[in-house]
DNA sequence: TGCACCTAGTAGACATATCTGCTAGGTGCA
DNA sequence: TGCACCTAGCAGATATGTCTACTAGGTGCA
């Protein structure tokens, strides 16, 4: 499964809870990810039981206590295996594209609506991607690491702006 | 579910049986959709018993029967009715940005295989796109219904560019 | 005082997706 | 004759994903 790699990673990065891992899958990184909380604590709870990641419980004040997840070495051996496999599969799957191509039968105007929407949308998410970027691209020439993971912000922002691109020919051309 | 009202704007297009949405989910739709055969039979039947689409059985020499599956008027209400609903949510989910996400603690030329491997995918999908569109942008001036068609196509090439241009960017910058 | 919202996690139902293998015949080819 | 592959569809297991609701306390505000 592609998401309990995805959650080895972020305990590579450091360890955490199912509840920060739920932050960070609706913040950080839910330009390439997402996913629900109850998903989240039992891929955790299957990472434990496969050797690949460890609890520690730390006791808070004033807090429940937090159930730390950390990756052991095996968990390391796991994501970097995952890194070099082969690609996975990806299925392009996007309701919008869907309703473009069976649109035949709506009035132009209902067309240019959803056209819209969908420019709101990229816009939308094009603003939440550079405000994501610009702390990183205002900073010191970056690690490897810190590159890679702009990149993938750069990459939306790039997606974004082709989409916004595309959104401008469909507006000039549709009959 | 989305399947569903894919397989009803399919049908809107032509009465298809099972296995012609298959090849269809596999050719012609794929760029933005794609589904398991065991999955387009249950919700073919699903269909059925909602009374948005009716089958009709057609006898074939030497070949299985075909059970053809017709919409229904109500199927096409439903689909209209779906085209112009609130957008569905779009979640993206990108294996290959998720690996370079993570991809630190490898080797630089074990990143830069990842990205050979991502533009190898790009250029193949590029290719594919372009064969698909190629008789459309030859044709005459297209209507509404093809303009359509054609758009989702177009809009996998923009895509597939610009992944290309990012690939191109992150080979000559990657630390 | 009450309400909304935050931290942290659990439980279970339900929806959707994928994988494997089966039936049953036809065609093409070496 | 045997093998691979095509047409057409069905059955069932398993894997993944989503939704709702619950426990239990803390904080901030009006």
């Amino acid at each position: 499964m592609i998401l309990s790699s995805v959650i080895l990673g972020m305990l590579a990065i450091a360890p955490m809870t199912g509840y920060d891992l739920k932050k960070r899958f609706d913040t950080s990184v839910n330009h390439f990810w997402s996913a629900d909380k109850a998903q989240i604590y039992r891929t955790l709870s299957r990472l434990v039981t496969d050797g690949l990641a460890e609890v520690v419980t730390v006791r808070q004040i004033g807090l429940p206590d937090r159930q730390e997840h950390h990756i052991t070495d095996a968990g390391r051996a796991a994501l970097t295996e995952w890194l070099v496999s082969a690609p996975d599969p990806h299925r392009e799957r996007d309701p919008f594209l869907a309703r473009i191509f069976f649109a035949g039968t709506l009035e132009r105007q209902q067309v240019l609506t959803l056209v819209a929407e969908r420019r709101q949308a990229a816009e939308l998410l094009l603003g939440e991607l550079r405000a994501q970027s610009a702390p990183v691209e205002e900073g010191p020439a970056p690690t490897r690491e810190q590159y890679l993971r702009f990149a993938t912000l750069d990459n939306g922002i790039t997606h974004a702006q082709a989409e916004l691109r595309w959104l401008d020919g469909v507006e000039k051309d549709l009959p």
